[in-house]
RNA sequence: GGGCAGGUACCCAAGUGGCCAAAGGGGGCAGACUGUAAAUCUGUUGCCAUCGGCUUCCAAGGUUCGAAUCCUUGCCUGCCCA
């Protein structure tokens, strides 16, 4: 197999669509011909220093580009970031100050590096050219493009028919976007499907700028953890890298075998046809700890399996719970007593009283292993001892009372 | 600038004077089931509480015995015309 077409397998593998593969290819040739590695961007939110696993599937592709010698640009949209957000209209973003862009920053090298090697990977901000750009410049920019290609768009399109609000400013996304890639002369751009649009835009930019117009590679969007959607942090469906390790191994356990076949494709490399010969539970589980392992280390996942086995399984009370309460005389009533509802509301585990009496009618509440389903009920507490409050399915309070 | 249509709970969306804490769907939570699931079924989903009470339907006023519903003003959104 020639070296070009062992890059191009990698390259390919899991990619969506390539704009176009015979560009891609013919760039590939010229990068191996000149012994000169190619620039591939990827951009990246500065608000949402909370890298998840969708955005892994991105990063790995990056990571299969630095394998073959390319060059990695990750860029931090942190001026793209500063304008606004473009889906709510309601609320106007705050303005990021540049301390809390360099904290988000920071937050991500500690994050993709378990992934990329630092070594070679280039972190830019894409207002190191669009902070200085004059207005006069943006105007400029804005001339590069027409409003009839913009609006087919699909979201744009979507919400035009809708008759949903459009701002001018959220027009300035894709062009900024692409722009971005004017000025770091990409080879290649990486994005989720739905980044298609600004992909192109880039093209197109580049193409107006004189330039060779970069590649545009789409890879599928993880879906998040009820399936369906994409992964993403407003719809709270997502697993976080910085989810706590239990956390992370119980959300990657509740997810649907279909979909773990999913995660299986997109984010390891494990052969699925044995996957899917394996006992469901037992893919899952293995799933759930080599991506504990993978963000947290070997000795995290194992105490994360033994732990929601416990948990979980056995359906025992575990050794780490949620919430650790410390009640004092000064919380009980003169006759050392507190209602039900009142002790499991103080855990914080819940938001309201009532969300507690709820529970308790439902069944969903134990105290030291005994179901409570009596909503008024009122428990004497004896100081010095320690109190095992299960509440709902998977939380866990130990509260302990103090003199 | 003018005309028109809208703003309802976490989201979508019904309701157009009392029967409305407000239909329905989604989502969440709980129970059953299970492989830890998912799917399904059932219940539940403003707050406090024993009956019962209290605060909600963009905001502020007003009409009325009584308003999410009517009126006024303001703010916001969309469409059409200029």
């Amino acid at each position: 197999m020639s070296e070009l077409s062992r890059q191009l397998d990698l390259i390919l593998r899991g990619a969506v669509e390539v704009l176009h593969q015979a560009e891609l290819e013919s760039k590939l040739a010229r990068s191996l011909k000149d012994k000169k590695p190619l620039r591939v961007k990827a951009g990246f939110d500065p608000t949402a220093p909370d890298l998840h696993l969708g955005h892994t599937v991105l990063i790995h592709k990056l990571k299969h580009f630095q394998d073959l010698g390319h060059h990695v640009i990750f860029l931090i949209g942190d001026f793209t970031g500063m304008i606004g957000d473009p889906t709510g209209v309601s609320e106007t973003r705050k303005a990021l100050t540049k301390e809390q862009v360099e904290e988000n920053a920071k937050t991500y090298q500690r994050q993709i590096f378990k992934v990329l090697d630092p070594d070679r990977t280039t972190i830019e901000f894409n207002s190191r050219w669009m902070g200085a750009m004059t207005a006069e410049g943006l105007i400029g920019l804005a001339a590069h493009y027409r409003v009839a290609r913009m609006m087919e768009r699909d979201d744009f399109q979507k919400r035009y028919q809708d008759q949903k609000p459009i701002s001018v400013h959220e027009f300035l996304y894709p062009l900024v976007q692409g722009y971005d890639s004017v000025a770091l002369k990409a080879d290649i751009e990486l994005g989720g499907t739905d980044q298609k649009f600004n992909l192109l835009v880039g093209r197109d930019l580049q193409r107006d700028y004189g330039q060779e117009p970069q590649v545009a590679i789409t890879m599928p969007l993880l879906e998040g953890i009820f399936g369906l959607r994409k992964m993403s942090k407003s719809l709270g469906n997502y697993i976080a890298l910085e989810d706590a390790p239990g956390e992370m191994f119980g959300k990657m356990m509740s997810i649907s075998d279909e979909l773990m076949i999913r995660y299986y494709e997109l984010l390891t490399t494990e052969d699925l046809t044995r996957v899917k010969a394996a006992h469901p539970m037992e893919s899952k589980r293995q799933l759930a700890e080599l991506i504990v392992a993978r963000y947290h280390g070997d000795e995290a996942a194992r105490t994360a399996r033994e732990s929601f086995q416990q948990k979980f399984q056995e359906r025992e009370f575990p050794s780490d719970p949620d919430v650790r309460l410390t009640l004092t005389k000064a919380d009980l009533k003169v006759d050392g007593t507190i209602s039900l509802a009142d002790l499991v509301t103080r855990t914080g585990l819940i938001s309201s009283k009532s969300e507690a009496r709820r529970l308790i009618i439902q069944g969903g509440l134990e105290v030291n292993g005994q179901k409570q389903t009596d909503a008024n009920a009122v428990l004497t507490l004896i100081t010095g001892r320690e109190y095992q409050v299960k509440v709902g399915r998977r939380k866990f309070a130990l509260v302990e009372i103090q003199a």
